[in-house]
DNA sequence: GATGAATGAGTCTTCATTCAT
DNA sequence: GATGAATGAAGACTCATTCAT
C-alpha cells in the first residue's frame, strides 16, 4: 500500500501540471521536478508518461461513471427530476471542486493517442447513450415532446460540457445554482411544455439532496 | 496571387492532416510529403508550423464569425428565430462539410500553446457573449424566462457543439433537421412556456432560408 | 550515389571505432564525433547503431564469402591444393589488410543481438560446411586419410582464425608465408601420410598466385 | 565460509545467464532474480557487475590452466603424446561439460574492457606459448618438421577453440574421440610425416587416461 | 547482514528549423 | 524561388549503483 500511496502522489503532481500545460508540453523533468523524485523513481512507478495520463484519465472517468447514477424508476424510488438534479450536482461538485481534471477532461484530453481519444470519445458516447435512453422512456411515458431524442440528448451533455468549461474557467462554485439552471433548461428543452408549470413549482428541498461529494 | 494560391494549397493539404492526427502528432515530414512541396519550401511559406497551424485555426474562426450574424430586431427585419436558424444553419452547414475543421476546431483545437488557446477560448466566450446578450433582451422583451442567462447562454453553445461533434463521426448530413432540433430544445430551454405554442407552430418556410454557404 | 557516398564515409569511422572499442562500449557520440556529422546526420543514413554495425557486419562477410570460392575440380582446374593457397591468401589478404574489420570479426563481432551473433554462426558454419564437404570428396578419391571431416573442418577453419588473430594482433603482414604455413599445417592434418611428400615439393609458383587484393 | 558458499551460488546462477545472454544483455535484474537475492545483497558479495564477471572468467581460466599440464619429457614421464591427449581430454572434459564456460569464454568474453580482453587475449597467448615451446623442443628432438613453430601452434590452438565452439553447439559429448581427432589432426600437422606410422599405430589404452575432472 | 526504493548519469532517438546549392 | 541535406536542442528511457531502514 506504501507503493499506492507513492503512485497516488506522484499522480497528484503529475495532474496539476497536466491541466496547466497540456500532455504535450508536460514533459517528465516538469513532473519530477514538481514531485521531487528522481527520474528513475518515476519509472519505478509508471511505466512512461503515457501510462502516467493513462491512469489519471481512468481516475476521472471511473469517478465521473461512479457520479452518474442511471435513472430508477418504481414505486419508492424519488422523483426524477430529484435523480437528475443529484447526478447534475455530483458531477458539478467533482469537476468543480478538482479544476486539474476539468481542464484535462475539457481541453486537454484529445490528441494523443487513437486509444486514449477513443477512450474520452467511449466516455461521452455512453453517457449521451444513457441520456437518450432516459428520454426515449420518457417519451413513452408521455413527459417528454416529441423529437430527435439522439440530438437532445447531445443538447443536454454539450450544455453541462461548456458550463462546467465556463464555470471552471470563471471559479463559480456555485454547485446548486449552476444545478438548477443546466436541469432548468434540460428539462424545459424536452418535456412536454404543458408539463412544465409543475416542475418550475418543484423548489429542490435541501434535505433531499445527494451530497455532492 | 500565386503565392496566396501555393500558400492555400499547402493549408488544405495541412487541414486534413491535422485533422487526423492532431497537432502535436502530424509532423512537417507529413506536410510536405501530402502537399509534394520540398522541405524548404514549406519554411518559404510558413514561419513555422505552429504558424501554419495559426492561420488554418484563423480561417476556421473567421469563417464561423462570418456565419455568425448579430441578431438584428426592428421593423423590416426578419423574425428573429428565423435569424437564429439560419445562424445555425450556416455554421452546421460549414462544420458539417469540412469535417476537418470540425475535427481541429472541437478536438485538436487545444493544448499547445497558451496563446492559440486562448484564442479558442477567446472566440467562444464572444460567441457566449453574444448570445448571453441576445437572451438578455429576449428577457427585456418578456420573451425570455427569468433565468441566469450565462449560463443558458453556455447549454446553448454546449449543445450546438456537442451535436455538431456527434453529428460529424456519425457523419450525419441532415443540416435543416439538426438545427430544428436544436432550435426547438434551445428555445424551449430559454422561451416562456406560454410562448412555445407559438413557435412550435412556425415551421421554417424553406424560402426564408438564408444558404448555408 | 552522393548519398552512399556519405553512408560509406560513416561506416569507414565507425568501423574503425567499434574495431577499438567494440560494439557496447561504442556510443553515436564517438562516431559522428569521429565523422564529424550532427547528431541529427547520423539517422539521416542508419537508422541506428545496430543497423551500421548491421551493414559493417554484412560488408565484412560478404567479402569474405567473395574471396573464398568454392573447390573446382576437373580438367583445365588449377591444383586444388594452389586453389586453397589462393582462398587462403584472398582472406589472408582482406584480413591483415583491414584490422578493424579482424578485431570486430573475431572480437566484437558477438553478444549483441541474437539475429547478428547469429549471422556470424551461419557464416563460419557455412564455410565448415565447405570445408568439410572439400575433406569428404578428398576422402573418397583417397587423398584424404580416414578421419571426422567436420572435426577436421573445424580445426582447419579454427587455425586459420587463431592465425590471423595473433598475426594481426603481431602485424604480421607476411601473407605468403603464413598462406603456407596454415596450407601445410592443414594439408598434413588432413592428407594421407604418403602423398605429403609430393606436396612438400610443390612449392608456389609465384606466377599461379592469385593476387591477395 | 558462509559467505563463500553464497558467492558461489550468486556465480553459478550468474555463469549461466552470462552465457546465455551475454555479458552486456545480461544486467542486475537477471541475475538476482534468478539468485533469489536482493538487488542490495548482490553488492555486498560484489562490487560490481564487472567484478563478479572478472571472477566467473577468472574461474574458468584458472581451471583451464590447472588442466593444460606443461609436457613432462624425460625418464619415467609418460609418453608425450599421451600427455597431449591427457591435456585435451581434461579441457574439452571441462569445457563440454560446463557449456556455459564454453559460450562465456570464446563467445562473450570480448569487448567490455581493455583490461579483461587483455586477460583472455594473456591466457590465449601464454597457451599458444606453451604450445609454440613444445613444438620447438620437438623440432629440436627432430619430431617435429622444420616450420613456423609460432603459426602452427596457433594453428592447433585454434582447431581446439573451433571444435569445442561447434561441439558445444551441437551438443557432442564424446570427448575421447573428439580428442583423438584433434590429436591426429594435430601432429600429423606438425610431425615429420615418417613418424605418424608409429603414432597412428598408438591406440590409446584407456587406462591411461587422466580423469577429465 | 539483508532489503529494495531511490538515484541520476548516460544514451538513444526525434523532429522542427536552417542554409548552402 | 526551390531544394533537401544537415543541424542540434529537446526529451524519453535504462540500469548499475547507493543507502536508509
Amino acid at each position: 500500500m506504501e507503493r499506492e500511496a507513492r503512485r497516488e502522489q506522484v499522480l497528484r503532481h503529475a495532474k496539476r501540471i497536466f491541466a496547466r500545460k497540456g500532455y504535450h508540453r508536460t514533459n517528465i523533468a516538469d513532473i519530477i521536478g514538481r514531485a521531487r523524485i528522481a527520474r528513475g523513481t518515476f519509472y519505478l512507478y509508471f511505466e512512461n508518461k503515457r501510462d502516467l495520463f493513462e491512469e489519471l484519465l481512468a481516475q476521472v472517468l471511473d469517478e465521473l461513471r461512479r457520479r452518474i447514477q442511471r435513472l430508477r424508476i418504481g414505486a419508492g424510488e424519488p422523483d426524477p427530476v430529484e435523480q437528475l438534479r443529484a447526478n447534475l450536482r455530483r458531477v458539478l461538485g467533482l469537476v468543480l471542486a478538482e479544476r486539474e481534471l476539468t481542464d484535462i477532461l475539457l481541453n486537454h484530453a484529445t490528441g494523443f493517442d487513437r486509444e486514449l481519444d477513443g477512450r474520452v470519445a467511449d466516455f461521452y458516447e455512453k453517457v449521451i447513450d444513457q441520456i437518450q435512453r432516459s428520454l426515449d422512456l420518457g417519451l413513452e411515458m408521455n413527459l417528454v415532446r416529441p423529437c430527435d431524442t439522439r440530438v437532445a440528448a447531445c443538447c443536454i451533455l454539450g450544455g453541462i460540457k461548456e458550463v462546467v468549461l465556463q464555470a471552471s474557467r470563471a471559479r463559480r462554485r456555485d454547485i446548486a445554482s449552476l444545478a438548477e439552471e443546466i436541469l432548468n433548461f434540460g428539462l424545459r428543452g424536452v418535456a412536454r411544455p404543458e408539463l412544465m408549470a409543475v416542475v418550475s413549482a418543484t423548489r429542490p428541498t435541501e434535505g433531499a439532496l445527494v451530497s455532492a461529494d
